[in-house]
DNA sequence: CCGCGGGTCATCCTTTCGGTGGAGACGGAG
DNA sequence: CTCCGTCTCCACCGAAAGGATGACCCGCGG
């Protein structure tokens, strides 16, 4: 029984490698995609049994969003993730966006085939690290900010003071500290530069 | 006439991507590494035209090391920078380091062959958005920034206080209060999250 | 209808930061 | 030897940031 796979990354160096490293007996690679808008097409009419997919897909729609796309098909694909960065954000939401696992570039082949069959068989993947930090991560659950604050958050990330952010938002410099204030709060933090640094990390931003 | 070439990148997948696509008529692979050591001991023996080199190499010495090690061997090859991420510093580093080049990962396959039969030629390869970059940064030049300046604004981007950085470093705030001043005047700035943000951008930290 | 979350704004107060100007010690380059 | 860069430290001051608290408006769901 050989595993039909799709592979979705923008970088054609990495496709032509992973065609050349998982074409074996029982894993067939029927077609790449460089974007996310082409993975649903083609997946659309070749019905792979599994879906190899970067985070990070250039300009289009990224991986997330072309994950929970693709489980939305009939037949459903499983969705592997491969991609080069950890940052929890992304994790999580690839996981909740339905994707079968979750693997960084830098493993060996041999464990990439290996989560292929296990994402074909139905199971889940994730490199031991990642699952520990996941479990952890769900005991203190990434913070949720508004939108406002996470406009707030970003603008901070740039260097921003509070009233070149007040006059970016066209609101008044209280409403910015009462923002930050929030944000600070459910970040855990008390500067601006930790928070940048949080949230950098979470990869909130 | 030939050109050898030594591909050096610690992804597994990378390298049987770049030799897939990179053999051709004019083009042999004759090796890879996944380290900068192993990459310096291959080139000292099999004296390829070309190093293939990615700037992020994991646990070891960094690409512009490896750069630097591999042009001082005789025969040097041409050393030609094929990575992820566009850091000024980085860029900078490798040229001075005596690199033939800079591309980006996401190019398609028939640009890194030109690249490398232009650096085994003698030639310089530099995308040209990069090339611009390079120009006006030579217009406004990276500041030097001491190695306790260098230190201080890796705390300050984690976003610790002065005190904290303080007590880090074993010195007063009062010079942590001076070495801030003397940062903030080389990347001209006022805040210390716009120098977080400026720092970053230039690839210092 | 009322509660609640999100967004807006305000006041008061303390701490931290950033700017200015200076100074002593040390070590290497000229 | 002297100059200069680096690192260290100090004092003073105004500006910015952060904490506490309260208030208003609006839309949405119970």
């Amino acid at each position: 029984m050989t595993v039909t796979v799709l592979l979705v990354d923008d970088h054609p160096v990495v496709r032509s490698g992973l065609r050349a490293v998982l074409e074996t007996d029982d894993v067939h690679v029927v077609g790449e995609a460089a974007t996310g808008e082409e993975a649903l097409a083609l997946a659309g009419h070749l019905h792979p049994d599994v879906v190899l997919c970067d985070l990070r897909l250039g300009e289009g729609i990224d991986g997330i969003r072309t994950t929970a796309a693709l489980r939305a098909l009939d037949p459903a694909p499983a969705v592997l993730i491969l991609t080069t960065f950890d940052r929890d954000a992304e994790i999580r939401g690839a996981i909740e966006a339905g994707a079968a696992g979750y693997l960084l570039k830098d493993v060996d082949p041999e464990r990439i085939l290996d989560g292929i069959r296990r994402a074909a068989a139905g199971g889940m993947v994730l490199a031991p690290d990642l699952a520990a930090r996941l479990l952890e991560g769900l005991r203190s659950p990434l913070p949720k900010l508004t939108g406002r604050e996470t406009e707030v958050l970003r603008l901070l990330a740039t260097g921003a003071a509070n009233r070149e952010i007040a006059r970016t938002l066209f609101v008044t410099e209280a409403t910015v500290k009462s923002h930050l204030a929030h944000i600070f709060t459910k970040l855990d933090v008390d500067s601006r530069s930790r928070a940048i640094h949080v949230a950098r990390e979470a990869g909130l931003i």
